[in-house]
DNA sequence: ACCTGAACACCGTTCAAGT
DNA sequence: ACCTGAACACCGTTCAAGT
């Protein structure tokens, strides 16, 4: 008997079950989540789909909410992730650097938009309930500050306040990708409608008026 | 009796229930809407509110989505009220009717943030399920481009695509907007954080990148 | 026509109980 | 420690029945 107990836990044929539950349920309701809109997510359907019973997820989130913020911050960080792999393609080049991570903020929005609107849509409380998850959108924030802060020191940018032109430059992809996953893009422009010669376009437009006179 | 039967509906006192539970619904509605957020937004709730009973509103909305596409249709009419008023404010002067559809679209999204998280977080269907909802968003993004288009006969504007400038002038006011209610500008900016300069910035920007060289 | 009440299937959450 | 099943209050929706 003492030679059994001395066996590693985790080598054990899944002795209640799964190995890494809080993973597996993160996975299946980021999936459920994407396969139907956020209001129609259920915890109930996330343990189904993993295969414990329905109070299982009490284990390892307080919450439904507390699930969800859990899907937001994976959201937030593979954002903070594409902005400074934008940064890292295009050295010397804000310009560059700010049309790159344009497009991959299109492609991740447009990739995953439940969980966008699971980001920014109002559903989680603004307040440090969940401290973690601004961090992420805060180191997003704080390299396209740099970018700008890199052309107003090359002196291909205005010479204004870091912050509000780095805003400014948020506001417009924002905008853009969210009125395309809401439909509204293909409602108002009649011609292509392609995601890449709109991003180009709208962000053409940004950097011109964010480079010095 | 022939005399009783003659008397107008509308003055009985209350004969089985209210003149316009329509109305009242989604007034009541949008209220409990704000006053939580759309997730938690019920319908018996909203029944209990009107004081009627829980099945009452299926007479008036087919779904409870169906309600949530009336409370949107209501935000897109007063969205697209308060563009033709900045046009009517400032004749003669697209860039000032630019900025004041702007400070107006602010207004609007930060007095009714969970009416506008309804309207673009992508609750509703985007095919013709709903067919007036965006029509009324059609005409605001029609008041739009006459504006660029006034603008660009003027030649203060650049003689570029007039959708695509339309559609990036209200990318650009659309996700200040969304970020501000989403807590993510206070995140973001250090200083003053009034919503008034944080506009005025955005929207010169955009304006430079806009005008004509 | 308009509203009600019972009924059904679903949901989030809690808690005593199992291994 | 981790998971289960019964239980509770709530929800959207349907339908026969009331006035």
């Amino acid at each position: 008997m003492t030679t059994q107990t001395a066996v590693p836990k985790q080598r054990q044929a899944k002795p209640y079950h799964h190995g890494d539950l809080h993973h597996e349920i993160l996975c299946a309701a980021r999936q459920l989540l994407e396969e139907n809109n956020i209001a129609s997510l259920s915890l109930r359907a996330v343990a189904k789909m993993v295969g414990v019973s329905h109070t299982a997820p009490y284990r390892h989130f307080k919450d439904k909410e507390s699930l969800l913020a859990g899907i937001a911050a994976v959201g937030f960080d593979e954002l903070a992730a594409q902005m400074s792999e934008a940064v890292k393609l295009h050295p010397g080049d804000p310009a560059g650097q700010l049309q790159e991570a344009a497009h991959r903020y299109m492609r991740l929005v447009i990739g995953n938009p439940q969980c966008v609107q699971l980001m920014f849509g109002n559903v989680l409380p603004c307040d440090d309930t969940y401290p973690d998850l601004m961090a992420s959108g805060d180191f997003a924030f704080d390299g396209l500050k740099n970018i700008i802060e890199e052309g107003q020191s090359l002196g291909i940018f205005k010479a204004e306040d870091v912050e509000i032109m780095a805003l400014t430059a948020w506001s417009c992809i924002h905008g853009l990708a969210l009125l395309f996953i809401g439909g509204h893009v293909e409602a108002a422009v009649s011609l292509p409608a392609d995601i890449r010669t709109l991003t180009v376009a709208v962000t053409t437009t940004m950097l011109a008026g964010l480079k010095a006179g």
